[in-house]
RNA sequence: GGCCCCUUGGUCAAGCGGUUAAGACACCUCCCUUUCACGGAGGUAACAGGGGUUCGAAUCCCCUAGGGGUCACCA
């Protein structure tokens, strides 16, 4: 590529970071820096009622959460910028005076029901809907009659007849529109805001943008930005529509969609890893070369490949995140791992707010126990419960297991040992001598010897290793839940 | 409905005219383990359908079916 690469990730401030456009910003990012180019964000503001306060900050957040950087924005300024589109309204306003003097773009005086009533005929007719043209050629004195009548313009632009519009798109091929299956689009509201389709297509040329890879959702607005591009006789961009994330239903996901976690925000907070879900998404839509699938951000930027992006839609698979995660956690340091549960286990009230060097010591054996079962640290919680609850009822996997005639055998065998212990006594090692002992008593050994203390102690027949359950129960619990 | 895109195992996905059609998740089996996990080794399972083109098609073309996206003064 001759010129420098820049790419740009154009959050609306409306919301958190969603998976999805995590998903946008992640690949842009990967693009840019395998190109060796230069990546910015760019704020898309120009729906005023939809931003909420705080979005843009929370967007920026859980991008660099991700581990996700940025070369210009609006916290790093650079020579393109404003970098917000509210900020730039100016610049639309120079472009859109010279669309009007050329004739490419009119004032359009037609209300909100109006323009309803004109796509309802149109769909009871059987026609797709599209805008008439009806004020495209209102002259003067039309136009002073209907500002008379306190009517306030929005202006539209004057789609080209009898043209196509092609593109190289970089993940689907080529794709080519008519354009008169477009009517005439608003580029510029009543409120004096221009439109997405019309802010977009300026702020892109005018920020050297030379890549636009963004959700396939996208796909019908990029003839629109080429008109645009046309107009103002610039060269467009590249395009490459991903595909989107679907859910298990195969729908676009909606963020009202119950069944998948869908804020980058709610991941961090069940404690799945940054570097967890970078690397999922970057495997949503795409693949690398090669059999593996685990790699670092570093090494993705290496090599990262844009033709490699997939054109079929995929569906996230909250099981293999899991999986993925669980892998993460596993090469994390016990640490960390334990750093991330403990606030989880004094919310939970597990832990008070301000632990004692033993209870310290205590949460760390607990967390060390589950360390290969937990797929998310917020699990820890659920799986420490048998630690805190009463023993549940036994399923019946475990009541035909404590049915067995040896069971009495072996936990009164075992009731002894522990009896026998004091407080003190109560380390890893006489733990394991003690059932041990209990073996050479009784003869019973395996599964028979396991089982029925497991179960008698915990309720389950699976679960964290037995005799680090029985020093984290303590005497006092043993004998309790063993006296059940 | 118009336009556009997509279609390989349950899921992701490799493949880009000649392969025993990779790999990963999930599932199952076995091994390791005095229990449970972890780990290791195997296994089940796919080219939407129909026509072409070609010596040869998952790969190229057409049709059908199915799925999705989009048709705003939202982005």
């Amino acid at each position: 590529m001759s010129t420098k690469v820049r790419v740009r990730y154009a959050p609306s401030p409306t919301g958190h970071l969603h998976i999805g456009n995590a998903r946008t910003a992640i690949f842009n990012y990967l693009f840019a820096r395998h190109h060796g180019g230069e990546f910015i964000i760019r704020i898309e503001d120009t729906d005023v009622k939809r931003n909420v306060a705080g979005g843009e900050e929370s967007q920026l957040t859980y991008l660099k959460w991700l581990g996700v950087d940025w070369d210009e924005s609006v916290d790093r300024l650079g020579k393109y910028g404003p970098y917000r589109q509210t900020e730039r309204l100016d610049i639309y306003r120079e472009h859109t005076r010279q669309l009007l003097d050329r004739k490419l773009a009119y004032h359009c005086y037609c209300n909100e029901e109006e323009l309803e009533r004109e796509r309802e005929e149109q769909t009871e007719r059987g026609e797709t809907p599209k805008y008439s043209g009806k004020c495209r050629n209102l002259d003067a004195e039309a136009q002073a009659a209907l500002v008379a009548e306190g009517r306030i313009p929005s202006i539209r632009f004057t789609v080209p007849t009898d043209r196509v519009y092609t593109f190289q798109d970089t993940v689907k091929g080529e794709i080519s529109f008519r354009a008169d299956d477009f009517g005439d689009f608003v580029i510029v509201k009543k409120d004096g805001i221009p439109t997405y389709n019309y802010a977009v297509a300026v702020d892109d040329h005018l920020m050297a943008i030379t890549h636009v890879l963004r959700g396939e959702d996208h796909i019908t607005n990029t003839p629109r930005q080429l008109m645009i591009y046309e107009a103002f006789d610039w060269s467009p961009p590249e395009f490459g529509h991903m595909t989107l994330i679907v859910n298990d239903q195969r729908k676009k996901l909606s963020k009202r969609d119950e069944s998948i976690v869908q804020f980058i925000q709610q991941y961090d907070e069940l404690g799945y890893l940054p570097e967890t879900l970078f690397n999922f998404i970057t495997l949503l839509g795409w693949s690398p070369e090669g059999e593996e699938e685990i790699y670092s951000r570093e090494q993705l930027i290496e090599i990262f490949n844009e033709n490699r992006l997939s054109k079929s839609p995929a569906v996230f698979d909250t099981a293999k995140l899991s999986w993925l995660n669980q892998h993460y956690l596993k090469q994390a340091t016990p640490e960390r791992v334990i750093g991330l549960c403990i606030p989880h286990l004094k919310s939970a009230g597990r832990l008070p707010a301000e632990p004692n060097e033993q209870e310290l010591e205590w949460a760390t054996a607990l967390v060390n126990l589950f360390r290969d079962h937990l797929r998310f640290v917020a699990e820890i919680v659920p799986l420490s419960d048998l630690f805190f609850q009463e023993v549940p009822e036994l399923n019946d996997e475990a009541a035909i297991v404590m049915a067995e005639e040896t069971v009495p055998t072996v936990l009164s065998a075992f009731r002894s040992q522990i009896e026998a212990a004091s407080e003190q006594d109560f380390t890893i090692d006489n733990i394991k001598a003690w059932i041990k002992a209990v073996q050479v008593s009784t003869g019973i050994k395996g599964k028979g010897l396991f089982m029925p203390i497991r179960v008698a102690l915990t309720g389950q027949m699976h679960g964290p290793d037995l005799n680090g359950t029985i020093w984290l129960l303590g005497r006092e619990q043993v004998l309790k839940r063993l006296a059940k």
